[in-house]
Parts: structure tokens; C-alpha cells; sequence
DNA sequence: ATACTAACTGAACGATCGGTTAGTAATGTC
DNA sequence: GACATTACTAACCGATCGTTCAGTTAGTAT
């Protein structure tokens, strides 16, 4: 439970960051609101009065959790504004930084994927996605502007189209299988750029006409 | 509230329908779990107990939206069954079907891909979703195998990425909008079958050699 | 030993949950 | 008017909700 060699002091158990992955894994299977602080606890194989002991609220763990999902994204999306050239280039850069930030940190995406807005916790996190919408939206209108993307559709309904795609993995990817998060993210890539059509002559002839 | 032009029998007042409506935007904007029935009734304008003169139980509101989606769904796949032709024709059939269903029933589908599977309700409607995906996954596969789909790709994957594309519009679709459903099947089509990526010389080249 | 720190328990709180019961109100039909 | 039909209300139920509190346990540090 402690990441660190040296031993903690006090009394051993969880700590904050043992509570929070069991939390957002009951999270995920019932949904925040349906999971209770007494079927929670049950899985901790503690009281429910325990858990008060590392967070002050049910609101408080789902704060934490959000926060680590979007500082992820959010990360993505820095690493490629710092960057210089393409903008086709950056923004491969951060479809393939968020499905590898879906991967890793799976079960906090899922959460903040999930998210209705009903307490100011919420509404919150739903904020700091918008405002991560609104970079990538950006940033397809740049690589849209240079002509690297097709022109003929609006960027923000690309945008969502790209990330509904992206987003879509959480509901159906288990780590482990033979599908890595690489070879997803090419895969990702590949039907997001070419398409699922396959090359013909005749598609060809109309390339080229 | 009632949609033939005969008047009703008894007293006026709500019927299952209009119940229903009320109830499926709530639940859509809370969350299932975290829409009491008061905070219903309320919406109504009535008393909680009133709810349960048109529905057994806040369980069957839900049942009977799920089936409004899933039927819908289940519908369009039927019609492509029975059509005879291409695979690939067949599958964009589904493809554009899908979406117009969204449109038309969105509060419905948005419902439904909600859906955690807590009850038996909530299960029974998950299992009709994947029966559905894994026949669309066949269509895949069979348009994959006449040459009109890449094949480097699992169909699994590719069905997948598909329908987390096209679900992913009832985050963010709104009716009314200038982008009505032809317009919108348009574009997902266009995006899922030839891809973002500006044709280019390079491109062609690459295609020929 | 003593002090300190962190983890935890059991019992209870007020609020809210989904649901029930018994009775009432408003319409069309005859 | 009587009657059937449909829609609804007020009051209440036991269960469960998130949360609090006073006290206890198990370890490290000096």
C-alpha cells in the first residue's frame, strides 16, 4: 500500500491512495451514486466510520479522483502546445498521448467520462473538460487550416467525433489482453486519419480526378 | 398529452407517456440513481404517490424507456438483415439507421448507454446491447471479407470504434440545430469510411505503389 | 517506559430513499 | 342523475443514506 521502502509510522492499513482504488473501482461498477459508503467499506474490509478517517466526504474522493484524470489529459495537451511544427503532428501527439493516458489510468477516466454534474465537484471537472475540448477543437482547426485535415466538416464536430471514438475505449478495453495500448493507439489513429474504406483502383481514379 | 384526437375517458391528466418523457429527462440530466422519485413528482407537478398509479415501480420507468431505444436499434439491424446486396451497403444502412435513431429517440439511447447493469432490468438491457453489437461485429466482418473493409484491423475493434463514434453524439447533439440527422449520418459516414486526412499527392502515390 | 502518530470501531444521528394505503377529484357515457 | 373510468393526494412505513463522535488499537520514535 506505501509506494516508498521506508516504513510508515503509526498504526499500518490503507492510506489515501489505497482507499481511492478500491473507491473508483466500486465507483465504476455501480456508478458513483449507487455505490454506498457501507457496500464501499465492506470491499475495504473496514468500517464505514474508517473511511472518514482519509477523506472528509464521499465528494471529497470523487474530487480526487477526477483531479487525477484530467491533470493526465491536461499533461497530453501541454507537452503538445510546447511543441513546435506540424499542427497534424501535435495533434497526432495528443490522440495518441490520451488513449495511452486512458490505458494507464483507466478506471479514473472511466469515472470522469461519467460524469452528470450534479454537485459542485462535479460541475467543476466537467468545466475542465470542456475547456480540454475547446484546445483539442484548437488545434484541428490549425492542422485543418494548413491542409492536413478535410475541410469539409465542421472542427468541432470532428473534434467530438475523434474523442467519442477515443473516449469509447473505456467502456470495452481491459489491460492485459494482447491489444497494448501502442497497437491501440495505432489502430485508433489509423481509422481516425484513413478510414475503414479499403483502397481500390477506382478510389484511386477519383483522387486523382 | 395524448396523442389521438379522441378525448380520453376519466379524469385528464398524465398518461404512461407523458410520464415517461418527464422521467427520462431527469433521469438523463441526474443520473438514474441519483433522480428520487420525489424530486420526479415534483417535476410533474404532482405527488410522488401519483407516479405509481401509471408505473409499478421507479424500476419499470426505466424498463420501458430502455426498450423504447434498444427496440429502435434492434429495428434498423432487422431491416438490413432482410435486405439482400453488398455487406458494405448493408452496414452503412446500419451505420446511418443508428444515427437517425439517436436523433430521433436521443433521450432514450442517452438512457440506455448510461445503463451500469445494477438491477435485473439494467442487465437484461446490457445483454440486448451486446446482441446487437455482435451483429453488427458479423456485418463487419462479412464486409471485411468481400474486400469492401481494411483488413488489418479486428472487426471487433473496428465495430467498437464505430459505435463509440456514433454513440458518443448524444453528448453532445442537439435538435434544432443546423446539423440535422442526414447531415450528421453524412459526416459520420464520411469520417468513418474515408478518414480525416486531406488527400495528398503522397497519399495517391503511396495507394499506387 | 513514554510519547506520538496513524488507522480504525461501534453506535448513533437526521435526512432521504422507494413504496404503500385509504380515500378523493374530475372527466365521459348512459 | 348514476356509474365507470382514470387521475390524483395526504399521511405514513421501514430501510438506507452520508456523516459524526467518543473511544480504541497498533505500530514507530526517543
Amino acid at each position: 500500500m506505501s509506494e516508498n521502502g521506508s516504513l510508515r509510522r503509526g498504526r499500518p492499513g490503507y492510506d489515501q491512495q489505497g482507499i481511492l482504488e478500491v473507491a473508483v473501482a466500486a465507483f465504476n461498477q455501480f456508478g458513483y451514486d449507487a455505490t454506498s459508503m457501507g457496500v464501499l467499506a465492506d470491499r475495504l474490509g473496514l468500517s464505514k466510520s474508517a473511511i472518514y478517517h482519509h477523506f472528509a466526504s464521499k465528494d471529497e474522493i470523487l474530487e480526487r479522483a477526477l483531479d487525477e484524470a484530467l491533470s493526465g489529459l491536461e499533461g497530453v495537451l501541454d507537452e503538445a502546445d510546447a511543441a513546435r511544427g506540424r499542427a497534424a503532428d501535435r495533434l497526432d501527439h495528443v490522440l495518441r498521448g490520451a488513449v495511452h493516458v486512458l490505458v494507464d489510468k483507466l478506471p479514473y477516466v472511466t469515472l470522469l467520462l461519467r460524469v452528470r454534474g450534479n454537485t459542485e465537484v462535479e460541475r467543476s471537472a466537467l468545466e475542465r473538460r470542456r475547456a480540454f475540448d475547446r484546445r483539442v477543437m484548437a488545434l484541428v482547426t490549425e492542422a485543418r487550416d494548413e491542409g492536413s485535415l478535410r475541410s469539409d466538416i465542421d472542427p468541432r464536430i470532428v473534434e467530438r467525433l475523434l474523442f467519442g471514438m477515443i473516449n469509447s475505449i473505456v467502456e470495452w478495453y481491459r489491460p492485459g489482453g494482447k491489444e497494448d495500448a501502442d497497437r491501440l493507439a495505432d489502430d485508433v489513429i489509423a481509422v481516425a486519419l484513413d478510414g475503414l474504406r479499403m483502397p481500390t483502383s477506382n478510389r484511386i481514379e477519383e483522387l486523382l480526378g
